[in-house]
DNA sequence: CTAAAAAATCTAGCAACGCTATATATGATT
DNA sequence: AATCATATATAGCGTTGCTAGATTTTTTAG
């Protein structure tokens, strides 16, 4: 009877080292990558942060793919929480406004972590039920925002994301000059926000 | 005398040669991404495809990015063209969303050659006189769109091409279902044209 | 026409990568 | 204390981008 007792909390100690591990991992690629670029993220430089052998990270994530997977939900997690926030403390009509800015924001903040949030190929329909619910939480965020606004509030957040992702993109490879980020914004919401 | 002008000749033929070559590098570069995946062309392979040893595409390209950056500016030049034929043919008032279709046509039949294009950190700002033509180019016809139509031409295109961008992209790495494409495009258009 | 010079091309190999089969050490069980 | 299971490491495979040096081909010159 003891021994049971003992050997379920030797089980939690080595669950808990196993997601200390798995959290040093993801926390060291994304370090690695805001600073040097993913390409620099390999998985001996990933071992030997950690001080512990190749073997280990496959593992835990299976691939050097599944690692930075694991990254980009972490960031999708994140911008949920974020553009939650933003339109929580918003006034009354401002909430376009100041999602979008949370947005920008973020991706600003962290290049490298939304890069990688799109550049993969885990790739799958938002609605879809096979989806992480980091994204799909992400992306109602974004929904609620027209949700009472529009006849298709789909189409619409849809649209919105897209004119965010496509700013954050363009300004993070240096194709638009930030100098115009502020009346880019302005005229965003705008957009968003006319009489319909 | 005679043997000068002989040694032109041999320096054109040379040229033509080497211009040949290089068409046959890029060209294969694109065949093999738009089947494969970019990840299948490896200097290697484009070096079997075209009965080169390796080092022949160096001394062409510098490096493997060198070529993917030089098929990066075929896909400006040809979405450049696309979005001009698109401006012209579309009658008065209908130029938006004649681009609009023409920017997504060409992002969505030629996935690889548009990944590539943005995927790549050749990244200028496209204001900047270093910037390839082929870019310019590609931008002025969208820059063209609102030329007289707004008080900031500059900012209601860019955004305009970040839109178009984002969906895009979204589209290609399946977060949008294509089902709504269609109704994204004419909320899209309609944004964009509604009176200012 | 032939030999020297130049240009073009290839061979072979380096270092680094993702990944894994196999061996070894560590910890738990009886 | 001996056995078993689990955790971890070593060492290596195949492939990649890239390059130094050897070799062949082409051009030039006597």
């Amino acid at each position: 009877m003891k021994t049971k007792l003992a050997a379920n909390r030797i089980a939690e100690r080595k669950l808990r080292d196993k997601q200390a591990r798995r959290a040093q991992i993801i926390s060291a690629a994304r370090r690695i990558a805001e600073l040097e670029g993913w390409s620099n993220v390999t998985v001996r430089r990933l071992s030997d942060e950690i001080s512990y052998s190749q073997p280990v990270l496959y593992a835990h994530f299976g691939s050097r793919e599944g690692i930075l997977a694991a990254v980009a939900i972490e960031g999708f997690q994140e911008i949920g929480l974020a553009l939650e926030k933003a339109r929580k403390r918003a006034k009354r009509g401002n909430t376009v406004e100041s999602v979008a800015a949370a947005y920008l924001e973020f991706a600003a903040s962290s290049p490298a972590l939304y890069e990688v949030m799109f550049s993969l190929s885990l790739s799958v329909p938002f609605d879809d039920p096979a989806t992480p619910p980091e994204l799909r939480f992400a992306f109602s965020q974004l929904l609620e925002l027209f949700h009472g606004q529009s006849s298709k509030p789909e189409v619409l957040s849809e649209l919105f994301w897209a004119s965010l992702h496509g700013i954050a993109e363009l300004t993070r490879t240096r194709r638009f000059p930030r100098s115009r980020q502020k009346e880019r914004v302005r005229s965003l919401v705008e957009l968003f926000t006319l009489p319909r």
